[in-house]
DNA sequence: GTTGACTGCCC
DNA sequence: ATTCTGC
DNA sequence: GCAGAATGGGCAGTCAAC
């Protein structure tokens, strides 16, 4: 199945410009449906070939992620391309990448100063530039970064300027059109639902509809505003001067041919969570039609999109969202692993994919051998967390231990024996030949048994496999107690999942039916920071021309220094944007002036002199090479960190710098971030709480 | 051989 | 991961 | 409520530069 387009005939000849003005366009448009019409329009009167490659270039990805093929290439290397090919000096360039915010419309700008020269130039094709990405992808080792380097600037050196601002975004991967994969898939649905033409024909023959008619003779071009207004005069029909009854035929054709598009996107997008490739769809579309996206089915070794979780901040919430009653499992914290298995002739076939997945076989040999010994049935899709244990005590060890294993090519061994995980199952999306994802929550935990006889939910190290700790709770009360021995247990929350006979595995979405409930959701169960700002760093896309994201410190009491936590990018609205570029353009400085008393080992693009004070909240400590926060005072060479840390909207104007959060504080924090949690528990005469980080 | 910038993918 | 916004 | 686009900490790999 592994092709390369290059090879394939015949060559197509879609001019880039075309693709270039439709984003232009696209960009310019507020609106879904009219954006989505422009895609239609983009997508229609193509070859299987073409179509599956407009697709692909306007995801801005060369093959489907799953498949791991990296193009290399990113801002940076694109900023020294862009120096190649217009001689504008690099510091010139960064210099505009901070005002224009964004490295598609600055090359555009630059290509527009500087390129008066290019009139030789051979007109870009789609083909070409695609081309040109498959290269870029394939290419390693020596001197890769200078191959890739020439195979941008040769492409911007034909492009036209606006050519140029969707090269760049293609290849960084980052479209920022407004529209992505759904939406693609909404012009798919209109392209290929049959009726457009039968639709238009009864409308043009009827009599009555005269009025109508320049538009019913554009139905065929799928257009969603041609039908919505059709639709939508039809449904005034005394206005319009049309037969009431006319309308109402009328009417029903376009209501009949509305359902079938809604029906087939729906297919589209199942056929996308159970087979996560829209240019191998899109092909499949224009080759075959609606059926043959029908007949796609689960199937071992070819990956699921996720089911994700919506998230809430009470039990009582999430049991009344979910109709009374709620399984809670514990929520615990590793990476998310979809193993395939499958007997076959020669031994049981095993492969692990992440969540975005790709392929992790090669770096969990020892969770393939669990699976291999734990399997009793001919073949399944299961679903679990791994997570890294300490296996004396079998308890959990913190997700920096198994960020270690995460990718590894080397060293492979020592890193298996340094970090022990388990799986933790709580899914089973497919066993012995049936799809089980339309089976409801309760009967594919059963599932699970039946893949792995005697799963238990204790933890055993030597097993490896451990099935997930689950309780229904029909009263919050009961729920908030499972959810602080999660907390004891060293996991994250608890996960919520609906027990009615509709709760379905949602691939690919977040919904309702499971939802997420993490400590930090709560305020009293998680601390909030009052960190003082130091540093900016300039926004890009709808953050152009404010500040981004903020470096943010805690006070060293004792030296009276200010050490860095974190960054803070999320949890600002448009008006915190624009209060906060006020305020840090007006304590803003030269470093040697206003970062006197700042250690930091992260550079910024605007340096702040510490005063203001903002209340961040995060989910944990973590320790960090990055930031100065205790350095080298809870472990050499390492400083603390906040994870996943957003700004609570509180200004808190009311605290000085040197009345913020200090660093013994969040070094106490860091300790009891395990224990505090048990002290709230009523008695289990188990073990006590496990300090889990070493 | 070692280091550091860059990139992509985990959360 | 979390959060915000436009529709 | 969905889809999309901003942003976080931190890890490993790759490659260029030293």
């Amino acid at each position: 199945m592994l092709f390369i387009i290059n090879e394939r005939l015949p060559v197509m000849v879609v001019p880039f410009l075309e693709a270039a003005l439709t984003y232009q366009r696209i960009e310019s448009l507020s609106g879904k449906l009219l954006m989505t019409d422009e895609l239609i329009r983009f997508f229609s009167k193509r070859t299987p070939d073409e179509l599956e490659v407009l697709v692909r270039l306007t995801m801005g990805e060369v093959r489907p992620g799953y498949e791991g093929i990296e193009i290399g290439v990113a801002e940076k290397l694109v900023v020294k391309a862009l120096y190649q090919v217009t001689m504008v000096p690099v510091d010139e360039i960064e210099k505009g990448r901070k005002t224009v915010g964004d490295i598609g419309l600055l090359t555009e700008e630059i290509m527009k100063r500087k390129m008066q020269m290019s009139l030789f130039s051979e007109p870009l094709t789609t083909e070409r530039v695609f081309g040109n990405l498959e290269k870029m992808a394939r290419v390693e080792g020596r001197s890769s970064q200078d191959l890739k380097l020439k195979m941008v600037a040769e492409l911007l050196h034909d492009a036209s300027p606006l050519e140029a601002r969707y090269i760049v975004r293609i290849v960084c991967q980052k479209m920022r059109l407004g529209i992505a994969d759904m939406t693609i898939i909404d012009a798919l649905s209109y392209l290929f639902t049959p009726g457009f033409e039968k639709a238009s024909l009864d409308l043009m023959s009827g009599s009555g509809l005269e009025k109508l008619h320049p538009l019913a003779e554009r139905l065929p071009e799928r257009s969603t505003s041609v039908l919505y207004s059709l639709m939508e005069r039809l449904s005034i029909p005394k206005k319009e001067g049309i037969p009431p009854d006319e309308a109402s035929r009328a009417l029903a054709i376009l209501e009949d041919l509305k359902g079938s598009i809604q029906k087939n996107r729906e297919k589209i997008v199942r056929a996308y969570n159970i087979h996560p490739d829209i240019g191998y769809l899109a092909h499949l579309l224009s080759l075959s039609g609606m059926s043959a996206v029908e007949s796609i089915m689960v199937t071992p070794f070819i990956p699921l999109r996720a089911m994700l979780g919506e998230r809430l901040s009470s039990i009582g919430d999430i049991i009344e969202k979910m109709g009374g009653k709620a399984a809670l499992e514990y929520k615990y914290d590793g990476l998310r692993v979809q193993a395939h298995i499958a007997r076959e002739k020669d031994g049981t076939k095993i492969r692990l994919y992440s969540r975005q997945l790709e392929d992790i076989t090669e770096q969990f040999p020892d969770v393939v051998e669990f699976l291999r010994n734990g399997f009793q049935c001919s073949s399944a899709i299961v679903e679990g967390e791994c997570v890294p244990i300490d296996p004396d005590s079998s308890s959990f060890m913190p997700f920096q231990m198994i960020s270690r294993r995460r990718g590894r090519k080397h060293d492979l061994a020592e890193n298996i024996d340094q970090v022990p995980v388990v799986l933790v199952l709580f899914d089973c999306l497919f066993l012995d030949g049936r799809d089980l994802t339309t089976e409801p929550y309760l009967t594919r935990r059963d599932s699970i048994g039946e893949a792995f006889g005697g799963i238990k939910e204790e933890i055993d190290p030597e097993k490896g496999l451990v099935l997930s700790k689950m309780e229904i709770v029909d009263e919050a009360s009961k729920g908030e107690e499972f959810f602080l021995r999660a907390l004891e247990d060293g996991c994250e929350g608890v996960m919520a999942k609906s027990v009615s006979d509709q709760s379905v595995y949602q691939a690919g979405s977040r919904g309702w039916l499971w939802i997420k409930y993490k400590r930090d959701y709560r305020s009293e169960l998680s601390d909030t920071l009052d960190l003082v700002v130091v540093g900016a760093f300039h926004g890009s896309g709808r953050r152009k021309g404010t500040y981004g994201a903020l470096l943010m410190a805690v006070l060293d009491d004792v030296s009276g220094e200010f050490h860095t936590l974190c960054k803070l990018g999320s949890g600002f609205n448009d008006e915190d944007l624009a209060v906060i570029k006020e305020i840090i353009d007006e304590e803003r400085g030269e470093r040697e002036n206003v970062w006197k008393n700042v250690f930091s080992k992260m550079e910024v693009d605007v340096h702040v002199k510490p005063e203001k004070v903002l209340e961040v909240v995060g989910a944990e400590i973590t320790f960090s090479p990055n930031h100065t926060c205790s350095f080298n005072r809870m472990r050499e060479g390492y400083g603390l960190a906040l994870r996943f840390p957003r700004f609570t909207g509180r200004y808190r104007d009311d605290k000085g710098p040197l009345e913020a959060t200090t660093e013994r504080e969040v070094e106490s924090l860091y300790s009891l971030q395990n224990r505090v949690i048990s002290e709230k528990l009523p008695e289990r005469g188990e073990e006590p709480g496990n300090d889990h980080h070493q």
